[in-house]
DNA sequence: AACGAAGCCAACCGCTCGCAT
DNA sequence: GATGCGAGCGGTTGGCTTCGT
């Protein structure tokens, strides 16, 4: 049989902490820590609240050690290096950051860190546009081809850039990688009509393996258009006046939008918000995690196993979420 | 001064995983 | 092996504060 319950849901107090509540749960842990036993605590100490509430409480803002000021630049570089890297996750990131809990590096991401980013990403494309000359028509219409090219760079600056960096381990890609690989593989070769395919394509999209045994992969085909013309990937169409993206839209057009992307990205990430110290300042945070990563419980596995299909609500999606969020942004 | 909108953040909710029974 | 609790995590929400009109 399993444990006592946890406690009575109808005689727990909820809603914020009053000081005397506060004085009694870090009085007792001080003095006594946890005991390992979180759901027996408030009992000991005449609280009416759950003991996961306590936890929280504790954890989030009575510790001694939790930073109650504002966060500090290299901090928000710290969030944005690997909001990029590894998504979501955010005990890891906020385990990277003494002094500050999961909760708090969640919310500044969801209320500042992230608006702050789009607003540079509009301005450094504005600026960008205005620079190449391009009307505004001709750069919605070369943004609007969708997302996925987005991802696509972004997997490729990365890669350049972060050797250990998920969007460079196309294998960690389950979701997104078949299609990413077609479109990317006929940006790069447009006039390709039928071509081995490489193998991660061979690995990752079983429907590229023809009924002959033969591996062929024509960007072209039925299935193709067909993701294409469809909401691609699970991100909004791209344009409900252009329609979906069309492979016979000018290549030029991409071609400028890609490198501007290129430039662009590579600005925000590295200049104005990931490396103000410099790329082996950043690649040493980035093995900080990993080593956290390897060093406890979890391993680098969970990226190739499980990470982008485990929930509904997993971190990747929430990574993909900010994709589309930049999409929409754009498009706004 | 009054009101609504937007920003912010503490706390809750629901889920997963590991472990005890 | 099945069941259920505890811990931990990420997403969401509700309410307080600040800002703009």
């Amino acid at each position: 049989m399993g444990r006592t319950p946890c406690c009575d849901k109808a005689n727990v107090k909820k809603g914020p902490w009053s000081p005397e509540e506060d004085v009694k749960l870090k009085a007792y842990i001080e003095e006594h820590g946890t005991g390992g036993n979180w759901i027996a605590l408030p009992q000991k100490i005449g609280l009416k609240r759950c003991g996961k509430s306590c936890r929280l409480r504790w954890l989030n803002y009575l510790r001694p050690d939790i930073k109650h000021d504002g966060f500090s630049e290299e901090e928000d570089q710290i969030i944005c290096s690997l909001y990029i890297s590894i998504g979501s996750r955010w005990s890891i990131i906020a385990a990277q950051l003494p002094g500050r809990t999961d909760n708090d590096v969640k919310n500044y991401w969801n209320t500042r860190l992230k608006k702050k980013l789009f607003e540079k990403r509009r301005d450094s494309w504005q600026s960008r546009r205005l620079s190449n000359n391009m009307s505004p028509d001709a750069s919605s219409r070369a943004l609007s081809t969708s997302a996925l090219e987005r991802i696509q760079l972004h997997k490729q600056l990365q890669g350049l850039y972060e050797p250990f960096s998920f969007y460079n381990s196309p294998a960690l890609w389950p979701k997104f990688q078949p299609l990413g690989d077609k479109l990317f593989f006929h940006i790069q070769h447009p006039d390709a009509n039928t071509i081995a395919a490489t193998p991660v394509q061979q690995a990752s999209d079983a429907t590229m393996i023809e009924p002959s045994g033969q591996n062929v992969f024509n960007p072209m085909d039925a299935s193709i258009q067909e993701d294409l013309n469809s909401s691609t990937l699970g991100f909004p169409s791209p344009s409900s006046s252009h329609g979906a993206l069309s492979m016979e839209n000018s290549n030029s057009n991409f071609n400028a939008a890609a490198v501007g992307l290129q430039d662009e990205l590579h600005d925000l990430l590295y200049q104005e918000i990931g490396c103000s110290g410099g790329h082996e300042q950043q690649q040493q945070t980035k093995l900080d995690c990993f080593k956290d990563l390897n060093g406890g419980k979890e391993s680098m596995n969970w990226w190739a196993t499980d990470g982008f299909e485990k929930s509904s609500s997993g971190s990747w999606d929430s990574a993909s979420n900010l994709q589309a969020d930049l999409l929409q942004e754009y498009m706004g």
